[in-house]
DNA sequence: TGTACATCAGTGAACGCGCGTTCACTGATGTAC
DNA sequence: TGTACATCAGTGAACGCGCGTTCACTGATGTAC
């Protein structure tokens, strides 16, 4: 894993200078991606993938842990995209739940250092010593939970799920999904029972067998 | 958090210079307890918490992530023995399977950090870099499943649970637990139902209704 | 019982490194006249 | 249309820091004689 650099980068036009935001949260995406975890994602180390110099990122970020909320918030901007993608594909309320969980799993087995990053609870800073708040924190990660709670309740008005309460169904069938996701991305060899997501889901989400 | 140090150490008798490995693994997972993260778990910031210089730790431990295995070794030893104990209290099956989660969730609970460490993957050094083997990652908390598989055999044998397969069952049961333990030890805010617990122990041990 | 000595537990100073951040700056570009 | 100038995008050098690790060492303690 070499430290590959941009060198060919040319300034931006002028009045565009807001482009580098974005170019540096790519910087940092592909960094992650490719990294073996996200410590290895440090200021310098960002600016150097994005071909530029360490303090041209301050007129964009207020400090380091700006630019990790930054790549936090787009990846679960890509998770809900992913999910709503999915959810909109399927025709039944059954088949919904199964292709919200399959793309969750999904992003996640596709993203796994991604995955370990926005749910490790590693990226956040000490609140207080920097510029992200509590409220950054706490709206993550909320419209997924919402999206897979109301696939659950359209599975119990259909009839095709025995749960009675969707909104606590959908907590437990995302923390099923949740340690399934993590602990793969996290370990290399696990001894997975072949059906495992089957075996998750149907049980979490009160599933009628078919 | 002051950098708190134990400043009156006298060294060991001769012969005896092996207890300082057990001091340091002592002082390294206070530190974790404390710290806000494992990043705080420094060579240099372990050595301090001890009360020795940096150098002397290079007799007991060939390098830093030797360290962090030791600390996460004698963090699993710790669960399991919670586990195990938790299970002899108990009696019938259903019981035992009951006392088991409960267990592994309050040491989640107790020891948030050490939890994050043992299975946030990060503390995972590259491997080949450093001395730690891959078979050293393998067998951690295998014992902990084994336990677990065994519990909700007792439950199918005894007719209290309808799963049919206690070792896939068992990775199940542990992921769901470890979903939860690891968003509880990652979060402060979350919109938790309040039966959360029964629910995902009740739908992943496949265990009838009383 | 006394003493010389080897061994052992642990130290202090130093190294090179990458980090986050600051500062004064440069040079291209758009704009006012 | 030409030119002076303000503004903007981005830079290079430097700072102090804590890190992991190395090296040569010190001084107490047990042991052989």
């Amino acid at each position: 894993m070499t430290d590959t650099e941009a060198p060919a980068r040319s300034r931006n036009r002028r009045g565009q200078g807001g482009l580098l935001r974005d170019e540096i949260i790519k910087a940092a995406v592909d960094l992650l991606d490719e990294a073996g975890d996200e410590r290895a994602l440090t200021l310098r180390s960002i600016a150097r993938r994005a071909g530029i110099a360490a303090p041209s990122i301050y007129p964009h970020f207020p400090d380091q842990p700006a630019i990790m909320l930054a790549v936090v918030r787009s990846a679960f901007d890509e998770l809900i995209a992913a999910l709503r993608a999915a959810s909109s594909t399927a025709g039944d309320p059954r088949g919904r739940v199964l292709a919200i969980c399959a793309a969750y799993l999904d992003f996640a087995r596709t993203h796994p250092q991604r995955y370990r990053t926005m749910f490790g609870g590693l990226w956040v800073p000490t609140l207080g010593e920097s510029s992200v708040t509590e409220e950054d924190m706490a709206t993550l990660g909320a419209d997924s939970l919402r999206l897979i709670s109301g696939a659950l309740a359209d599975c119990a008005a259909a009839g095709v799920s025995t749960g009675t309460d969707p909104a606590a169904d959908a907590v437990a069938l995302w923390l099923g999904l949740h340690g399934l996701a993590h602990q793969r991305a996290v370990t290399a060899a696990f001894p997975w029972p072949a059906d495992i997501e089957d075996r998750l889901i149907t049980a979490l989400a009160h599933l009628r067998e078919d």
